[in-house]
DNA sequence: AAAAATCTATACCGGTCGGTATAGGTGATG
DNA sequence: CATCACCTATACCGACCGGTATAGATTTTT
């Protein structure tokens, strides 16, 4: 069974709980072109009228449903951890691979099929959160999402009996993140730059030099004055 | 000597070329406010007029140095490469290591310090990455400054003598980029993860499963039916 | 058929955006 | 003192933003 690009997962699956009704499915066409803009274009540049209008859909109709922008980009985040984090990204690497080591480093092999389409939009978490402001409701919920994968990592990375599942967990997701910005930034083979490099990871956090490395590195030469670190806006 | 944070590095600085005189002074006002606004809450987010207000200047002075409101982000993403690349990160792992790979991870306790400000901002270069359009000119600056950044990795992973050390420096940036954008979705200890992630990859990079794991991984199933890759918009 | 829920259409609100027009004021230089 | 480069102040432009008011049309349900 072939895994779904993520530009092709159903954006009416079994997976959207729709509800039934006239109300149900006008929802759902309003969420539905919200989802395409926001994806294509980011959450700040798309304007609700620009939504409505996608989504044949009076302004009032998008208001009496979600009543702010905010809300809607809420749901739009839900809507998007479904289908990109479970719909495509979980499901790929079931599909993939089985043994644990090798689901990780398939989550690369996902990532380059995703940066080789011809219009690849970046990831609207990683947008979110770079432009959103830290401690807002979109932010938190934006983390939320990311952590949701991380921690997806996580059980990968308990599944293949590695130490200290969390951490790893962690500096997998950066590799992800990075490898993500490095396409963004124009590095087209960034996933597989980003494999090899898990590939190393992997096996040195298994193997012997694995306890003597946690704590590798130049101690930086303990600073006399502690500099101001208060940023001076 | 100790390197300056980056919130003390100083803003008037013999890195700046000031151009002397009534003209010069006024253009640096504005970028001084510029440098401040766009630094804490993104470009996008920061209009013309907050700039000429904190500049203590009028619109139409702003308008007769810059032109455009691009044109003063490109001179601000010049400033801030002055700044924090070479300022801050470039002089700041000159000071606290001498070897080339206590070099390379001293990248990751000049981030530690930088996380553990109070006002952490984040990153302004791939705050733009992410929010500006592909192709435009600030984007396309952008890109630029990071590839300044992960030239001079480069040179240090030469310096170390690693194989392959343009690859070796993509994937650092990659553990950069991500520790930055981890921070910003809330870990704090994100270059902590990171360096060991790093201490980790160098250590495996340079040993002799090095060959070996260059082409790790599941292979992926040869998909039967490819499907479409263009993203539907 | 009648009532209730839902959607449409349009016009409007105050606010902000990047950018410009204009005319007068201020500073340094000859 | 006069000139000229530079800066200021203010008002304005069209466009867009998120959100609301209102009244009528369309469905669905009873």
């Amino acid at each position: 069974m072939t895994a779904p690009s993520i530009a092709t997962v159903p954006y009416v699956s079994e997976t959207d709980d729709i509800q039934p009704g006239r109300r149900g499915v006008t929802r759902q066409k309003i969420l539905e072109a919200a989802y395409a803009l926001f994806t294509a274009h980011g959450v700040n540049l798309v304007g609700v009228d620009t939504i409505s209008a996608h989504a044949n859909v009076a302004k009032m109709t998008l208001y009496h449903h979600f009543g702010a922008k905010e809300n809607l980009v809420l749901a739009y985040l839900d809507l998007r951890a479904k289908r990109w984090t479970v719909g495509w990204l979980k499901a790929g690497v079931a599909a993939r691979a089985h043994d644990p080591r090798a689901r990780l480093l398939a989550v690369f092999d996902l990532l380059h099929d995703w940066f080789e389409a011809d219009g690849f939009e970046g990831c609207p978490f990683l947008r979110i959160i770079c432009e959103s402001e830290v401690g807002s409701p979109v932010h938190k919920a934006t983390a939320q999402k990311l952590g949701q994968i991380e921690n997806y990592l996580g059980q990968l990375a308990r599944a293949a009996s590695l130490p200290d599942p969390t951490a790893f967990a962690a500096a997998w997701m950066m590799l992800v993140e990075g490898a993500i910005l490095s396409r963004r930034s124009g590095q087209k083979n960034a996933a597989l730059t980003a494999k090899r490099a898990g590939g190393a990871l992997l096996n040195a956090w298994t193997g012997k030099g694995a306890k003597a490395v946690k704590k590798a590195g130049a101690k930086p030469p303990a600073r006399k004055s502690s500099t101001n670190r208060k940023p001076a806006r």
